[in-house]
RNA sequence: GCUGCCGUAGUUCAAUGGAUAGAACGGAGGUUUCCUAAACCUUAAAUGUAGGUUCGAUUCCUACCGGUGGCACCA
């Protein structure tokens, strides 16, 4: 039994003791860790909140709570005392930290997991960039987001799937192809040719998209052209036109497979629009018949405001009976509930599809209820310039590649002096540049936007992704020296020591509590806040004591807590999705 | 117009309804014969406005103000 659950027991026995009526469930007891340490490791307001109900006064309850706490000898519960209004605080004991530590390293990389969620299967999609178009910093984010999601899920014991959902269909590769058919035709450009790098074949690709975008906004003709070239596509039939876009869908999901690797992700399933489309007309038009879709005006849309009137109408197939983003929807999900069949099925998005989501749910809810009932849609918030929305249509986009091109250059800089040589420096650059990326984005929470911005946005000091490698790969160093002058890491502690049990120590014990959290709550940022306190309080305890020293008779001890503090920090940032390099 | 989300130091973010609102950057001042100064130490600085619920509100409710997203054939 954990400590959180001892204690939660004893004070539901020590509510009924004093004749109060206690929750049956021990999760309506609530622990807290006090802000201030003095007040304990482990704090309750049960007094505060039954007292009114029980009208006695809350100070005296809580010091009867105390009283029979302290009585009942509660195991690794050193004292308990009451504080302020009606607080009741305990304070564990030396041997509960000592062998906290001790678990740390037995259970090394597995520290922080649990089998909390054993038995369930849980698929998460998320990334989903869309083939001639380019990934940018948006799908850097779901990517960032979903994966740390995943790992956190899957440390619970969650059996966890990935999955990639890729728009291969849709009037964006219309578009496309229209302007590099229109490029050939008038003789502005040509279609590089294979040889071509692969960066360039793809920012042909993202030029003709924003150029059929404009052209379909500006020209009634172009518009009704590339309406016509989408059927086309659709319907495949054109043999010319099947041959492009075969060739573009080909760069770019090759393309997306070396940023994936990059990023350290690896899809179980990748599910392409124009599988699921065929299914998506089916289903509409089965339930066409029974009445959960309407014609209307030659399309069939779904009137999500008869079901509930904070929803909308939306088209499901459009007049020239090609399926819309929210038919392929429905044949995503329907595929996911039949192969995977998982016990949840996550969607992670930008926030700015949160109402479509609400609709198609509702739909997918009268058409295959179990499934929408294990569905969940995540949306995180948007990357945003000061002056506005990013758009790929208008050609307004910063590029994953690029960005993280750039950070790397910066980090190449950084690392300069450094006496490592050149691929050292280029396999650190590459992890770097991804961890301060990564971490800008998860140190908040999802659903908040990040105003995109350079020289500020990616941070190398302070609350960043490279102060927290710097961190570790510092106690690495440490005990790199510990090794070499033949200081061995000992958890050691007798009762005749004039040590405490510091800050450090308290803050370490606490890391598999915040990764049950943040799985639960589906919120890597409690991960990333918890690590930047950790590092902090360790690299002000670095400052101010010597930790390897071959006379010191507690040099074991502080070379054990550099290397507990090294395998927190390196679980942790798993969990992020960062990895840590050897040096830098 | 209807509707969703968000307003916390100068800036970017934290804070399961609890004790003195916590960090980072930036500002001011300091630390390197010693394990990586991408570090450490000291310091000034904040809950949009008005009500309400509560023993207790940054957190819940209402209104207003400001920002941002969505609202029929894009994804």
């Amino acid at each position: 039994m954990d400590i959180e659950t001892r204690l939660k027991t004893a004070i539901r026995d020590a509510l009924r003791a004093a004749g109060i009526t206690a929750p049956e469930s021990l999760s309506a007891i609530v622990l807290e860790h006090p802000d201030d340490p003095t007040h304990g490791d482990f704090a309750t307001t049960i007094a505060l909140v039954a007292a009114k109900a029980a009208r006695v006064n809350p100070r005296e309850l809580a010091g009867k709570l105390a009283a029979a706490l302290s009585a009942a000898h509660i195991e690794s519960v050193d004292r308990v005392e009451t504080a302020g209004p009606g607080f009741i605080n305990f304070y564990l004991t030396t041997g509960y930290f000592i062998r906290e530590l001790e678990t740390i390293e037995k259970r090394g990389d597995l520290y922080g997991n649990s089998n909390e969620q054993r038995g369930r299967r849980v698929l998460v999609e998320y990334t989903d960039p869309n083939p001639f178009k380019e990934f940018h910093i948006g799908h850097l984010m779901s990517n960032a987001i979903g994966e740390s999601i995943a790992r956190l899920i899957a440390s619970q014991g969650a059996k966890v799937r990935r999955m990639c959902y890729q728009g291969d269909f849709g009037l964006h590769v219309a578009k496309t192809l229209w302007a590099a058919l229109h490029r050939e035709a008038v003789a502005t450009g040509s279609i590089p040719a294979k040889r071509a790098p692969l960066a360039e074949r793809i920012a042909f690709l993202g030029s003709c998209y924003a150029e059929g975008s404009r052209a379909y906004e500006d020209d009634p003709a172009a518009k009704q052209a590339i309406d016509e070239l989408n059927k086309k596509i659709f319907d495949g039939k054109d043999r010319a036109v099947n041959k492009l876009y075969k060739l573009g869908k080909k760069w770019s999901l090759q393309h997306f497979e070396e940023i994936y690797a990059k990023l350290g992700t690896k899809f179980d399933y990748y599910v392409l629009e124009s599988e699921v489309a065929h299914d998506g007309i089916a289903i509409v038009d089965e339930f066409l018949e029974k009445g959960v879709f309407e014609r209307s005006d030659g399309a069939v849309v779904f009137h999500g405001e008869k079901h509930d009137p904070k929803l909308h109408t939306r088209v499901f197939i459009n007049s020239q009976g090609i399926p819309t983003y929210e038919a392929k929807e429905l044949g995503l999900n329907t595929k996911k509930w039949k192969k995977v069949h998982p016990d949840e099925s996550i969607i992670i998005t930008a926030n700015e599809q949160n109402d479509y989501f609400r609709v198609v749910m509702k739909a997918l809810e009268l058409i295959l209820p179990e499934a929408a009932k294990a569905t969940k849609h995540i949306s995180h918030g948007m990357l945003r310039f000061a002056e506005g929305k990013m758009s790929s249509r208008t050609g307004n986009v910063i590029t994953g590649e690029s960005l993280i091109a750039d950070v790397e250059k910066l980090v190449q800089t950084k690392l300069a002096l450094r006496d490592m040589d050149d691929d050292e420096k280029k396999e650190a650059a590459e992890i770097i540049a991804v961890a301060a990326i990564k971490y800008s984005i998860l140190r908040q929470a999802t659903s908040s936007d990040i105003v995109y911005d350079f020289d500020t946005s990616i941070s190398f000091e302070g609350d960043s992704g490279p102060y927290l490698l710097y961190t570790a790969v510092r106690a690495q160093s440490v005990l790199d020296k510990a090794k070499s002058e033949g200081v061995k890491p000992k958890i050691e502690w007798k009762v005749t020591d004039k040590r405490e049990i510091g800050l450090l120590e308290r803050e370490l014990v606490r890391f598999p509590e915040v990764v049950a959290r943040a799985a639960s709550e589906k919120a890597p940022h409690h991960v990333a806040t918890y690590l930047i306190g950790l590092a902090s309080l360790f690299n002000g305890w670095y400052a101010r004591v010597p930790i390897v020293a071959a006379d010191d008779p507690g040099s074991p001890y502080k070379v054990a807590l550099t290397q507990a503090v090294r395998i927190v920090l390196a679980n942790g940032l798993k969990l992020l999705g960062i990895k840590v390099p050897d040096r830098m």
